[in-house]
DNA sequence: ACCACGATGCTTTTT
DNA sequence: GCATCGTGGT
């Protein structure tokens, strides 16, 4: 039952001023800038906690919204914590889980069955791919990929196809971006599918074009929370604001300087802008830091600086007690190995020292990056943990089974059963599967209904009915038996997991592994629909590392985490920051990588070591680079540059340490310069690879080319 | 239809 | 350097 409003007083008790502040404005909008360690989570929680006991709002009356499944479930723990059995009942998810709620509710409205699908990002490529190939598009030219950013983007920003102009649809694919994205979203309709984005986009349209149900949620949402609030893109904005309109009781709670999602579709001016959109808006900033030393945080603090448009924060210690802490230790070294090498021993010295190896993090800036740590790790016997490489349900043998356990609910799933009718061998190659199509599209019906249409050879047909037969029995069988038993007798029954316990391939042993575990997974959940949305909507923090083990991640996926101590490699210009995010957005770009640092920095609550390498195989070539210029400003007081002078490579301090004094050694990028090539003629660089450049010349053709043949214009 | 081999392109970040 | 994809041979 309810708490009473002296149970609640502890938890008031151990806010600071600030935080008490925001958790008591209940009232009309609010905006909490919440540096990094600054208490968000508590903050959010408590607010919470205190509308319930304070009986502001009932439970279904309460909107909390975060980013991952993981910020999610720890707010849902804390909160039951705090308030017990009241908590139940709170609308707390991701944007996602939410928008996914509503339309289960009123997708009618917007053209969904019930049963909708939410495809990952791996069919909506296929998909895609599919449709522009169908429409005669070179996909080696336009790539499916880009194209799905490019309708990415405009359902980021909230627009239906409808609502995309005419100037916008000009520049990918000769104009066709906007016919793919209407073929697309048909396409979607007819499997009765959504992707990530129609999940806040057809929410989204169901409330303009429905007054009364957007009038009911208005009418519902007495208090809506928002966390990183700094990551929201427009379409989600729009969702909030008109959510909002009713009660105006919208608290926000973010920080500028970790918005490290742009190129997602985030758009800082959000958070930006909060106080001109809800003009009676209050800001309470959190400044005070519980989690690190002031040397961290005065370094931290100086590289942020350096940032234009920012709101401005200046984080301090919570506890002036509290000794400075270790300075930021920079070191450089002369490749890629020799610091993975160097970090692993430092994780080695520091284990002996009683630090916990669950207290350690390496955040990388790229993915490739954690490969070479993988390696010393393993020869040291460190236990390791890569957290988002592959998550467990992109592995190829759980969408496997996703996709058949798919096609059992509703077998007119085509990508389902695109996925899976031949694996394990079937013999349905491509002729049968054209044939299949066709007849599909001639009869607007799905591949599985189309079995018994088209006009198959024998052997073919003979296969298809009695897999047909088999998916029916399933699906029979799916009334009756628990999940994880009807996984079981799918994946037998279908033959799949006996095509990996025959499979000689090193692969294969963890394949079956993965697919008990899934077994596993299952048990923990009441049906087959249920577990579906819950895989489908997974994202990449969401897997914690519970056990003692050393994680490695990048710096995107560790924002919100803390540890002890820190290692941040690859400092390096063109890598961090990452060329192409300065390629691609220019000062923007450069800023949001600042920012990236930023993140990476103030994870550390006691030790930061940042290191870069000189040189570092890339795509197989040798390649090197200077320090990061994020390194340059890092004020001295607060970093150590030991071992700089003394690294025995010929690289002496000062070479290292000041390099960008002779940044005019710096090979320029030669990415979009205009040139001119004797042969083909004119042309315009798209990528550069050392001295190889891939150029696009006006002819229409994309050749590769020695930097020598061409000259700029 | 299936397999083996060679060419290709890729690596920023992911709800 | 590696994985994926497309080609051509069986």
């Amino acid at each position: 039952m309810f708490q009473t409003m002296a149970d609640i007083i502890d938890f008031l008790s151990e806010l600071n001023p600030e935080q008490y502040q925001a958790v008591t404005t209940t009232e009309g909008p609010l905006l909490v800038l919440s540096g990094a360690g600054t208490g968000k989570t508590r903050v959010l929680t408590t607010r919470v906690g205190y509308i319930l006991a304070q009986h502001l709002a009932l439970p279904w009356q309460i909107l909390a919204v975060t980013f991952t499944n993981k910020a999610a479930k720890e707010m849902g723990v804390r909160l039951e914590q705090m308030v017990g059995q009241a908590a139940l009942g709170t609308w707390l998810g991701t944007f996602h889980k939410i928008g996914v709620k509503i339309l289960r509710r009123y997708g009618g409205y917007v053209g969904l069955q019930q049963n909708f699908a939410v495809l990952d990002s791996d069919d909506q490529e296929r998909l895609l791919k599919n449709l522009m190939q169908q429409y005669g598009v070179d996909v080696k030219k336009y790539p499916p990929k880009m194209m799905l950013d490019v309708i990415q983007h405009w359902k980021d920003r909230g627009l239906t196809p409808d609502k995309v102009t005419h100037a916008e649809s000009n520049d990918f694919c000769e104009g066709r971006s906007l016919d793919f994205y209407k073929l697309y979203q048909q396409k979607l309709s007819e499997m009765n599918a959504v992707d990530f984005g129609d999940l806040l986009l057809l929410p989204l349209k169901l409330f303009q074009e429905n007054a009364t149900i957007l009038a009911e949620y208005q009418e519902q949402f007495h208090y809506i929370l928002v966390d990183e609030y700094q990551d929201t893109n427009v379409a989600q904005y729009m969702l909030l604001r008109m959510l909002a309109k009713k009660h105006n009781n919208i608290c926000c709670v973010g920080d500028d300087d970790q918005s490290i999602y742009s190129w997602r579709g985030a758009d800082v001016d959000n958070i930006l802008n909060f106080g001109k959109i809800f003009p009676s808006a209050k800001i309470i900033r959190l400044e005070r830091n519980y989690r690190s030393t002031a040397h961290i945080l005065g370094a931290a603090s100086a590289l942020i600086a350096n940032n234009t448009g920012r709101l401005g924060k200046t984080l301090y210690v919570a506890d002036e007690t509290k000794d400075m802490g270790s300075l930021v230790c920079v070191q450089g070294y002369w490749n890629g190995a020799q610091e993975a090498e160097k970090v692993v021993e430092q994780i080695e010295d520091d284990l002996h020292r009683g630090t916990k190896l669950s207290q350690m993090a390496i955040l990388v800036r790229a993915g490739f990056q954690t490969r070479e740590f993988e390696d010393k790790l393993i020869q040291a016997g460190i236990p390791y943990k890569i957290i988002g490489g592959f998550k467990f349900y992109e592995r190829e043998e759980i969408r496997d089974a996703l996709a058949y356990l798919r096609l059992v609910l509703n077998p007119n799933d085509d990508l389902a059963f695109i996925r899976i009718v031949n694996k394990p061998r079937r013999g349905i190659g491509e002729v049968v599967m054209q044939s299949l199509q066709v007849t599909a599209q001639q009869n607007h019906i799905s591949l599985f209904e189309a079995i018994d249409k088209a006009e198959l050879k024998t052997a073919p047909k003979k296969s298809l009915d009695s897999f047909k037969t088999l998916v029916l029995a399933w699906q029979e069988h799916s009334k009756n038996l628990s999940p994880v038993d009807l996984a079981k007798e799918v994946m037998d029954q279908s033959g799949y997991m006996m095509m990996w316990r025959l499979d000689k391939s090193p692969e294969a042993p963890g394949r079956v592994e993965n697919l008990q575990e899934l077994y596993n997974v299952l048990g923990d959940f009441e049906s087959i629909e249920q577990f579906i949305e819950y895989a489908s909507l997974l994202t990449e923090n969401d897997e914690v590392a519970t056990s003692e083990q050393l994680v490695v991640m990048t710096l995107h996926a560790s924002k919100g985490l803390e540890f002890d101590t820190v290692f941040l490699p690859g400092w390096e210009e063109g890598l961090f920051p990452h060329q192409r995010a300065l390629d691609e957005a220019g000062d923007l770009g450069l800023e949001e990588e600042r920012r990236l640092a930023y993140v990476g920095l103030t994870r550390a609550k006691k030790n930061a070591h940042i290191s870069y390498a000189s040189n570092r195989r890339v795509y197989g070539q040798w390649q090197n680079s200077l320090p990061s210029r994020f390194i340059k400003e890092l004020p001295e007081e607060h970093i150590d540059m030991r071992g700089n002078n003394r690294m025995g490579y010929g690289a002496s301090f000062a070479d290292v340490r000041m390099p960008w004094a002779r940044e005019n050694l710096v090979p320029k990028s030669r990415k979009g310069k205009q040139v001119m090539h004797e042969t083909f003629g004119k042309g315009v660089v798209l990528r550069e690879n050392g001295q190889m450049l891939e150029v696009a010349f006006e002819n229409g053709g994309i050749r590769k080319i020695v930097a020598q043949y061409l000259t700029e214009i």
